[in-house]
DNA sequence: GTCTCCTTTCGACAAACGTCGTATGTTTGC
DNA sequence: GCAAACATACGACGTTTGTCGAAAGGAGAC
C-alpha cells in the first residue's frame, strides 16, 4: 500500500465555519500579518512569511487559522504551501475578509496623530 | 449632575481602536450575544442581558468590550448602561461592525440553540 | 546510499482567559 | 437610619494561549 503520509490536513468544510473561530483567529498579530500577506501575495511556503517568530510558533498560527478554516494547506516536496480560503470565508460571511483586511491596512496611527 | 462618584470608567478614544482588540473582544459567544443585543435593542442595564453566566463574570465581559471600545458605559443612579460605540467603530473600522454582526446572525446555530 | 532542507511534534513555560463565589460600595426605598 | 437592589472588585481555580528549544521525519539532492 501507500505509504501513510504525513498526518493528514483537517479542514473543516466551507458551511461549518464559525464566526468566533474566524475572529479568534484573526485576532493575533502574527495571524493577522499571515493573512494578509497572502491575501497580497497568494500561495505561499510556511518559511517565507514576513514573520519574526520561531518555526515551531509559527506551525501552532498555521494550525489555529486552518483550524478555523482561514487558510487551507497542501503538500507538494518538502514544502508545505499555504493559501487563504478568501471563497469560502466570503461565502460564509459576506465581506468579512474585505472588511477586515482594509482595516488592518489601516495605519495603526490615527489621522490626528494619536498613537497606536 | 451626570458625572459620578464611582471609579471613572476609561474608554478608548476613537482613533486609537487597534483591530487585535476589537477582534478579540468578538472572538467570544458571549460577548457577541452582548454586542448584537445592543445592536438590536440600544442602549441597555447591565443585568437586562439574555446571557446565563454569573454577574461577576458579566462584569468581567463588559470590560473586555469597554477597553477595546466596542462598547461605552455610564451610570444612572444603581444602573449602569452599556451602549455600542457603533459611530465610533464604523469611523475607524468601516463596515466591521456591521459585517459582524450580519455574520453572526447568519444560521450558525450551535446543539443547544447557542449563537456564533 | 547519505546528507541537507523544510516543517512538524513534543514537552515546557509564563501569561492570559473565562468562570465563579464572596465581599464591597452606591443608590433607592422603607 | 436601615434594608434591599444593582453592579463591581477581589481572589481563586482550571484551561487555553503564545512562545521557545530540541528532536523527528519526509522529500529532494548529492
Amino acid at each position: 500500500m501507500i505509504s501513510s503520509r504525513r498526518p493528514l490536513l483537517v479542514h473543516p468544510p466551507a458551511g461549518s465555519l464559525r464566526l468566533v473561530d474566524v475572529l479568534h483567529a484573526l485576532a493575533d498579530p502574527t495571524r493577522l500579518t499571515v493573512v494578509r500577506t497572502l491575501r497580497d501575495g497568494g500561495e505561499r511556503a510556511c518559511g517565507t512569511f514576513p514573520v519574526d517568530v520561531a518555526p515551531s510558533t509559527l506551525t501552532h498560527h498555521f494550525r489555529v487559522l486552518r483550524e478555523a478554516g482561514v487558510v487551507q494547506q497542501r503538500e507538494v516536496g518538502k514544502h508545505r504551501w499555504t493559501a487563504l480560503r478568501a471563497d469560502d470565508l466570503d461565502a460564509r460571511f459576506p465581506g468579512l475578509l474585505d472588511v477586515i483586511m482594509a482595516s488592518a491596512g489601516e495605519p495603526a496611527v490615527g489621522p490626528n496623530g494619536a498613537q497606536v
